[in-house]
DNA sequence: ATATAAGTTGTACGTTCGTTCCAGTTCCAG
DNA sequence: CTGGAACTGGAACGAACGTACAACTTATAT
């Protein structure tokens, strides 16, 4: 008997879809919803287990440790939140006004809020949980730090003048507006809120879709 | 035998220097400091009671339950840091360039991630459990209202032609920037990302101190 | 076919948890 | 002084926890 973790055939990336790879995709998948909705303190293996639809003793084959689950977890959902992040930047690059920039983040904040709310929740949990834990904190960096340079490229072609520090201003306004939100139910004036002050913070900043460089 | 909460002692502004009262303000601050560097999910009746250096029978007479004390810590939390923040904003009142209100926020914002860091990560702590809580979602909620419209008074005593935008992007602001910095140690020239983040926010919103009426 | 490895599952261990209880002590009004 | 109320603290309860383990089945390779 041996791990997965210390079998030959573990890669640079692992792939999940081998064997017994659809099984540790779910149980990350259930940890991150449990995460979610009842957060670090009330995650436990068994309710990790009950959520997956597995048995207790599954868990212990994939991960040496719970910790060992979080962390793997948490990289899970910065891999899948980045794409998700930068297809919103993304989308941004051709528009023309500054509302339609500050449309796009709003949308995506809107979702974030609503569908994709446990998900949110979760991301949260795992950035105060690296205050404490220095694995985490280290991919909190590197995740954080992905965000700023790409962000930062798209405020260069949006015309900033200071794209370094516009793309925190940018990047802190979303995650300020996710937090002072999330314990409210998102109600369209609240929605609208959030429209309007993204769209004064892209105006002011002068962040314009069809810009000239300087 | 009653406990305090029954008592006809209880007052709708709690005194907590009578004679018991001194136990269960020392029990709520050591709630805070261990909610602050274990989490919530460190968070044991057992572990209050080693950090309040009293028995753990002493937690059952002052709360009823775990989730009574949480509650009442998060209180006093935002009862003591209302204070804080507001001092800060007040001090920036009477500033002349944009420059001194950014400093104001500066070291706010430097103060809650260095010596105050356990009770910033409280604060962040408690916010996310409002998700699943609608007691502590209540208390998030007032307090995030005292604050704005404190912040947006003072917006519209330094210009703002929107003070409730305004205050909202601040404070967004604010909070990302809390946020994104908690993970990782504060060196000086993260000290001065941030200032810059908040001139640069503070200018571009048009916010001076000696601003006239519009 | 047979052996070896990979994957699976139910059980059980020692700990820690929130809460309750009660005998004992201190306080204050009568 | 005396009674009852406020307060104290240690012990104990059942429940839930993370983890380890051994018996078992399935897959793979020679």
């Amino acid at each position: 008997m041996s791990r997965p973790g210390e079998s030959a055939q573990q890669r640079d990336t692992p792939v999940l879809t081998e064997r017994g790879g659809v099984r540790k995709a779910a149980i990350l998948e259930a940890a991150l919803r449990v995460i979610g909705d009842k957060g670090l303190a009330g995650l436990s293996m068994r309710a990790i287990a009950a959520e997956a639809g597995l048995p207790l003793g599954a868990l212990g084959y994939y991960f040496k440790t719970k910790d060992d689950l979080i962390l793997e977890a948490f990289e899970l959902h910065t891999r899948r939140e980045a794409d998700r992040v930068l297809a919103a930047f993304a989308g941004v690059e051709n528009g023309d006004h500054a509302d339609d920039i500050a449309e796009h983040l709003t949308a995506f904040i809107h979702h974030g809020l609503t569908e994709a709310r446990t998900s949110l929740v979760a991301e949260y949990e795992f950035l105060i949980e690296s205050t404490r834990r220095p694995d985490l904190a280290r991919v909190s960096r590197a995740w954080r730090q992905a965000l700023q340079i790409q962000v930062s490229h798209v405020a260069s072609r949006l015309g900033s003048d200071d794209p370094e520090t516009d793309s925190e201003i940018i990047l802190s306004v979303i995650a300020g507006l996710e937090i002072d939100h999330l314990s409210t139910p998102l109600d369209p004036s609240t929605t609208q809120a959030i429209r309007t002050a993204l769209r004064r913070t892209i105006t002011r900043l002068g962040l314009r879709g069809n810009a000239a460089r300087l």
